[in-house]
Order: structure tokens, then C-alpha cells, then sequence
DNA sequence: ATTACAAACCTATAATTATTCATTGTGAAA
DNA sequence: TTTCACAATGAATAATTATAGGTTTGTAAT
């Protein structure tokens, strides 16, 4: 599960100082994902993952720069891959998406900035999104219902 | 000569997508600089770059995030190692540093953000330092040359 | 000038990371 | 359901990067 374990990582590297992807290779094997180097290599060059000094003088992998944009496409992707089912119930629209990827399809839809959307809070696998307004829930489930097409 | 080609380092990275150390070793060789990769390594260690991926999908050098700060220290010991010495006349100061060193001990005074200066510019060995008024100008020397003691 | 010390550097190599190639899973179309 | 196409992954390895250890070079004190 990719994008389940690319959100792990996440994680994994903004509570520990992870010195190499060998390391991180074993902390995913502790949270369950049994991956090879080959495979983190891939997430962290997607993820935009990027080998910095630690305070201690050591390197660690941090969440990179992001100087050029467009990782836009890669939320949209997410969005598409992760979300299973959209249902609401006025003004709270519940998405529900693959276990694990909530988070990641949450942040997506941050990203993608939506109207009407007053925010959203995320589990592991159902997302709690809030509108403004009643009246403006439609719309957006049909937008979210569009796009996973 | 260490902080000049560190310099020219961040020159080329900025004019250039520098894929691997190699690359850039080679490309500092047509300037001039004879190093290896070893040395490479360590300067991008020390200007805290970064691996990070450019637009095309490859992965290119540039500088880093600088989340935490404390590099501080590393202007001091720039200015401390590169300045020679320090003259002026009016509200202009004269800085002579090493050769090719003028732009990093240039930036490292922005950085250090001294008070009553407008501004300042480097050449190869030379810095101009403008100050707002000339009866600011001994107080900022005097500061200037105790650091470099 | 000579010694002592440290910084900068190189060579060689260990360690790490990226990629190639093969395999397996997965979803869509027929 | 079978087949096709493609995404995801792993194993092996190529490529790249970091570092240990030793040498040179500059510098300051004697």
C-alpha cells in the first residue's frame, strides 16, 4: 500500500532523525510495511525527501524545500487511488478511503484548496470534512464523486 | 582555498543542474579548483546543500532548507579566516579579504546583520561597506576588527 | 630555523543510494 | 474469466557519497 506507507514515513521521519533509508527500511518493518531500500529510494524521491545536517551534525531525512510547485498532479493522484466512498449529512461530508491513507488523502484535499470547506479531520481510514453551509455539500461531493472517476 | 571555492560551489549550483559530486568536481576544475569528490562531500556538508529533485525528474544540488538555524557560527569563522584588513573613509568601508573569499565574507556581514549599514558590495577581494552616517562608521570598524582578533 | 600543532586535503574504501531488469499484483476491457 | 497493460515492488548491482587514515601545508611559538 503505497500511499499508506509513504504517509507512514512521514511520520516515522518527523519523530525520529533517520540517518539512512536502511534505517527507515527497519522502523516500516516495526509499523508493519515490510519494504526493501529499493522501494524508500522510490518514496522519498516522490515524496520530495531530502538528506539534511541534524542539529547534532549528523544527516537525517527531512521533508524537502518544495521550490517548484507542481505536486498538485501527485495530490490529485492520491486523491483518485485513496478514496473508496463519499456520503454526507449537512454540512459533514464522510469520505471514506483505503486504511491507512486517510491522512494522505485529507492533505490532499487541503491542498487542493476547495471552496466552502471550513476544514477536516482525518483517521486512519474515514475523513470528516465540514462546509460551511448545507446548501454547498452537494456541489462538492459531486466534485470529490467527479474526480475519482 | 576553502571558502572561495565554496563559494564558486554555490555560484555554479545556481547556474547549473548539478546532478552528482562528480559533475560538480568537474565543473570546478574549468574554474580552476583541483579537488576531489572527498572534499566535495564535505563542502556540501558544511553549506548544508541538498539533493533535491529539479523539475525534469532528475535530482540536482542546491541549498539547503536551513530549518534550524545556528550557522551563525559558520559567518563568524568566514570572517574571522577570510578578512585581512579593514579601512574607511566617510561613511565607506573598505574590507580586503582573501582572494575570491569577498563574497562569502560579504554575505557572512549581511547575515550578521550589523547595525547602521545600507548595504555593501563584494568584488573579488574587496568589500565596500556603505554605512548611514560617517559617525557610525569607527564603532562598526572597531567591531569589525575585534572579531577578526 | 625548528618544532609542534592543526587545518585542509587526498587516496582508498566503506557505506549508502539509485537504477536496471525481472516478477508479481491489479484493474480495465473484451 | 481471460487477457492485456501497467503500476508496484524486490533482487542484484551500478552509481554515488561519506569517511577513515595518512600526508601535506600553513602557522604560531620557541
Amino acid at each position: 500500500m503505497r500511499y499508506s506507507r509513504q504517509n507512514k514515513i512521514l511520520d516515522i521521519i518527523n519523530t525520529h532523525e533517520v540517518e539512512t533509508q536502511e534505517r527507515l527500511v527497519a522502523l516500516l518493518r516495526k509499523s508493519g510495511y515490510k519494504v526493501t531500500q529499493a522501494t524508500i529510494s522510490r518514496d522519498i524521491k516522490e515524496l520530495q525527501l531530502v538528506k539534511t545536517l541534524s542539529s547534532s551534525g549528523k544527516y537525517k531525512y527531512t521533508v524537502g524545500a518544495s521550490v517548484d510547485q507542481p505536486i498538485s498532479d501527485r495530490y490529485i493522484k492520491i486523491f483518485k487511488e485513496t478514496i473508496q466512498t463519499v456520503a454526507y449529512s449537512g454540512n459533514i461530508i464522510v469520505v471514506k478511503t483505503l486504511s491507512g491513507c486517510a491522512n494522505a488523502a485529507a492533505e490532499a484535499i487541503d491542498t487542493l484548496n476547495f471552496p466552502n470547506v471550513v476544514g477536516s479531520i482525518a483517521g486512519d481510514n474515514t475523513i470528516f470534512i465540514v462546509a460551511n453551509d448545507p446548501s454547498n455539500v452537494s456541489s462538492l461531493v459531486n466534485r470529490f464523486t467527479e474526480m475519482i472517476k
